[in-house]
DNA sequence: CCAAATAGTTTATGCTCTGAACTATAAGGA
DNA sequence: TCCTTATAGTTCAGAGCATAAACTATTTGG
């Protein structure tokens, strides 16, 4: 657990343990490593026998319940040298789940088969700020019915939804207890207005964790920090392949890291944070923005510093290479506590790579004993679409580790 | 090692989910039950049936199997208002596991009963640094056998044991990696002549994070930083009771986190590290020892250093002022990462702690924006047998949630 | 001394995995 | 073409474990 929140649906095994529980246990187990295939070599019921270590007649009676839940599909067959050959399993490629996300500047949907794979998915450009959360979640969920529909008339079910949000989340995974970016505090969304019909729920999640476990399923490496560019930085941490967010859900936030104790005050009530610094609002006033007409929106903003960098604007440059001087500061000390091995950069700070990298390494390099290699520093390849996959992520994971929800 | 709420039953489950699983798990269950209640109010069949929502009939079948392995013994009588009175159940006091520590310039052998007390324990001084690994375990060895036999001349049977060093230990808890102050490098210490006869193995651990474990057993937060003052400063950090140590145990490591980017050079390679503020040569050299004939031994040293704090010395003062300083600062960055609440001093800090405390606290709460009360800062109470108590914690672990492994 | 209450055990039953026998299907060789 | 060999998957009896309900044991309180 390392720890690693309970996820809800952990919370349906009662205190003890039953029987049942090994049944569930194995279920979870036998449709991971039918998730775990690519559709070059997909497993059949022998080969999951072997591997797992049940027997044949386990695995058969196991596959049969995976199959009439509707998660696993028979597709071909699988010739093995000689004897009779196996028959294929893969991920129902008809049911999928919802990845939701609301942002500053948009509201984003997307439907994300059982394999992970994106369908199909709508971005509504809309400033979010104004309204209050019931307005916001009004529009999601007519975007989010209108997707619903979209994806029944192409044959896909969908079982179940995630939403991220700009803010922290509470451990249980059911309030907004801040969005500063959106003006949220102790927001409880309903969540089930999102999918009403879905025989899942809903669940709740954080944008940068979001965004760090979608770059999870593109990434070998199984300890990792995403650093998220935003107004502010947030963080994201994988350990061993596990989101680790920590009892309340503020582990990762490597934004509020201090890297210079005489430095300016932040938001977050403390001084000198790595955001004060390499924050987009930060770099953009310190690249001398600060009174720019751009400044009203953030892509503009962004725009406007890209194309002083091209320039060779010596305030921008310089303000960047600070940022990527304490970003490299920052993560060498984060490594210390919580030793991941790669990083990777999304939001501005994967836009500003170019920019950032010298004086990222020279730093990372520094003050970390040359623990991360050049080709351990990767930008985001997902931009945009991290958030809503990772959130969809999130429901799909839970409907792999816990299959027997969805028992007929 | 890395923590994971998986639950309980489904634990040391080789893959497989085989139906023995659940006796597993639900052995350590009955038994975890009956470990956390006080002799005071000792616990019944019925009061563990109803904890753990077990049957009656599974509980008392359960017992009967901790019984005859020894684990659990049956008290006394404990009388509900009415009815017939249950029998109160209790961890064998005669079962006891073996804790030992190499340090610089002590060995320390203890036996700790299955409830977590001290029964006896024995160091002695020797300076270790000369010795190679084989030279060390052998006198180790020799010290533990004598212990052994003391305890079994009470009556007390031995199940297993931990060792506690001052190095990196692998993954697999086998190698030690690096020992510097011990001048140790990929040693592979020969536990199993510790403690040749007894059922279990023994475990090998970090001495910070030893620390760490046998300070939660004292402390009602679930999630802590312990700062283990030695030569340099080691971490050991405990997330929802379990001691967090990362993918390859380097987690924790609060000593190498960078609170100046301009300060000096660090032994780990790095630069700037709180190590070179707060280890307690830092502090000594810092306070004007850097020549004086008691650096040749730690506990001079440290003597002395505090007879100038008591003098009012100046530059002593403001070295350990600015060791809380910087300790504050790292602490409160570490916090952003794995957000624990609560602080222990250990090591030369918990002795320093009068002098350190103010400027401690003041950037503690500067920089982390007051999430810590003063309370939540605490001193370590063991003292130096806490990594006795902590490695013998470790074994203790071992059989508490692996109780199978002990059946006849 | 008996009723009510609580503790713990016995017994019949059901669930889930296992192992071995059995059926199904293909490749390769005579 | 047909038989042997190899592999996939199913069926069925059996073992382990938890459950529920009935039963025994022990105490308080009237």
């Amino acid at each position: 657990m390392v720890m690693t929140a309970t996820p809800p649906y952990i919370q349906g095994v009662p205190g003890a343990g039953h029987m049942e529980a090994v049944r569930r246990g194995n279920l979870a187990l036998v449709l991971g490593r039918i998730a775990e295939t690519s559709p070059a070599g997909r497993r059949s019921r022998a080969q999951i026998s072997a591997l797992t270590g049940l027997t044949k007649a386990s695995v058969s009676s196991l596959v049969l319940e995976l199959i009439s839940s509707g998660l696993v599909t028979e597709v071909g067959l699988n010739q093995q040298s000689r004897g009779r050959p196996g028959v294929e399993l893969e991920l129902n490629p008809n049911k999928a789940v919802l990845g939701a996300e609301i942002n500053v500047d948009y509201l984003a949907v997307g439907v994300v088969s059982l394999a992970g794979t994106l369908l199909m998915h709508e971005v509504r450009e809309r400033d979010n700020r104004p309204h209050g959360v019931e307005r916001v979640m009004a529009a999601l969920s007519q975007q989010c019915a209108v997707t619903a529909v979209a994806a029944e008339k192409e044959g896909i079910d969908v079982l179940g939804g995630g939403l991220a949000v700009p803010g922290l989340i509470d451990a249980a995974g059911q309030v907004v207890v801040s969005a500063p970016n959106l003006g949220w505090k102790n927001a409880r969304p309903d969540l089930r207005v999102l999918l009403p019909g879905s025989p899942l729920g809903v669940v709740l999640c954080n944008e940068a964790n979001a965004a760090a476990l979608a770059e999870m399923d593109h990434q070998s490496d199984t300890d990792f920090m995403f650093v998220s560019g935003e107004v502010g930085v947030g963080g994201g941490l994988v350990v061993g392949r596990e989101l680790f967010t920590g009892a309340d859900g503020h582990a990762g936030e490597v934004g509020h890291v201090v890297v210079d104790p005489y430095g300016s005050d932040c938001l977050c009530g403390g001084r000198g944070c790595l955001e004060t610094v390499a924050g987009q609002d930060a770099i953009a006033d310190a690249a001398g923005l600060a009174g720019h007409p751009a400044r009203s929106s953030r892509s503009l903003t962004l725009s406007v510093l890209l194309g002083l960098l091209k320039e060779g604007d010596a305030r921008a440059l310089s303000a960047v290479e600070r940022a990527g001087f304490c970003l490299g500061l920052a993560l060498a000390s984060s490594a210390r506590i919580v030793p991941f091995t790669s990083v990777v950069l999304g939001g501005h700070l994967a836009v500003l790579d170019p920019w950032l990298r010298i004086s990222l390494m020279d730093s990372l390099q520094r003050y970390s004993a040359g623990r991360f290699p050049s080709g351990n520093v990767l930008v985001s390849a997902l931009g945009s679409t991290g958030a809503l996959l990772g959130a969809a992520g999130l429901a799909l994971r839970w409907v792999l580790e816990a299959p027997h929800t969805l028992r007929r």
